[in-house]
DNA sequence: CTGTGTTCCTGTTCGC
DNA sequence: TGCGAACAGGAACACA
């Protein structure tokens, strides 16, 4: 499910909760997510003060009073919730989430002074590791961040030169740009007017200056982006915030699960196409994606 | 090295 | 209504 907007909105909402909170005890309810838990993963955790919540790409960082850091990914299906002490919500939209829950619970983080931080992951594709203390390059191999100023037209440029990969499978991998997903990939593809099955080297030039395309591009990327975190992120099924209630922004998708529709573009007159690249359905207007 | 296909798992939706 | 097939936001891995 969760692409950045999803995991960020889901971080600022356990912010509060878990940041300098003391986790008191964890509960795991099975031994293994995607992958077997770490070694003492327990014990390594309790007793612990959560320093920092971070987010890098789709990852969640618990940096840890011990020096070690938390790594959670969330996968396809996975979702948290903030409880208090007695297995409620905290004020919310709790029915939806809760519906979902319970059966699918798999790790429960209990903070000092009450409050829960509960792991539901139906399909079990998320995953959780400790990085040691001390590890360098916790996760290796992730591009730059979308939204940092460091990432620029010129960069994505660089990145995506001499590659004759579509666009689509280029946004989708990590290494080029780290924490886009099939919708925002779809989403951004849109707006920069750029064909999902165009050759990603057609945006970079022999000189290095980037491309009015990369330059739409980099634009189109930061712009959806930035949108769907104020909107909450999207729920398509899954993804729900800390406190139970829903991300809004598949409110505003102009392609993606829009198959056959006009395309919203002003004046295009075109219609939402699906076609499957990559394995996944990429979603684009016939007409104005070039 | 590069790019594509398969796979992990469960739940929901769609067509007959 | 019931049932099987297709499909779903990710990413590691195998393979050509």
């Amino acid at each position: 499910m969760p692409e950045l907007p999803e995991v960020e909105t889901v971080r600022r909402g356990l912010a509060p909760v878990m940041v300098n909170g003391l986790i008191r005890q964890v509960e795991l309810r099975r031994a293994d997510l995607r992958f077997p838990l770490p070694e003492r993963f327990r014990e390594r955790l309790e007793g612990r003060r959560v320093a920092s919540l971070d987010r890098r790409a789709k990852y969640l960082l618990a940096r840890l009073d011990s020096a070690e850091t938390l790594i959670m990914h969330l996968g396809m299906s996975g979702s948290f919730r903030v409880e208090d002490g007695e297995g409620a919500a905290v004020p919310g939209d709790y029915y939806h989430a809760r519906s979902k829950a319970a059966a699918h619970d798999h790790v429960v983080f209990r903070f000092a002074g009450g409050a829960s931080v509960v792991y539901n992951d139906p399909r079990r594709f998320g995953f959780m590791d400790l990085a040691p203390a001390g590890a360098n390059d916790i996760l290796p191999g992730l591009g730059p961040e979308p939204l940092d100023p460091l990432f620029d037209a010129a960069s994505l440029a660089r990145s995506l030169a001499g590659k004759a990969a579509p666009l689509k499978s280029a946004l989708l991998d990590q290494k080029i740009v780290a924490g886009l997903g099939n919708i925002y990939v779809c989403e951004a593809l849109h707006r920069a007017r750029l064909a999902p099955e165009r050759l990603a080297g057609t945006l970079a030039t022999g000189t290095g200056r980037p491309t009015a395309g990369a330059e739409r591009l980099e634009q189109a990327i930061e712009e959806v982006l930035g949108e769907a975190i104020a909107a909450g992120g999207s729920s398509i099924s899954d993804h729900v915030l800390a406190d139970g209630s829903l991300g809004m922004f598949q409110h505003r998708f102009r392609v993606y699960d829009r198959e056959g529709e006009p395309c919203p573009r002003e004046g295009c007159g075109g219609h939402i196409g699906r076609r499957v690249q990559a394995g996944r359905s990429t979603f684009y207007c016939d007409r104005c994606q070039r």
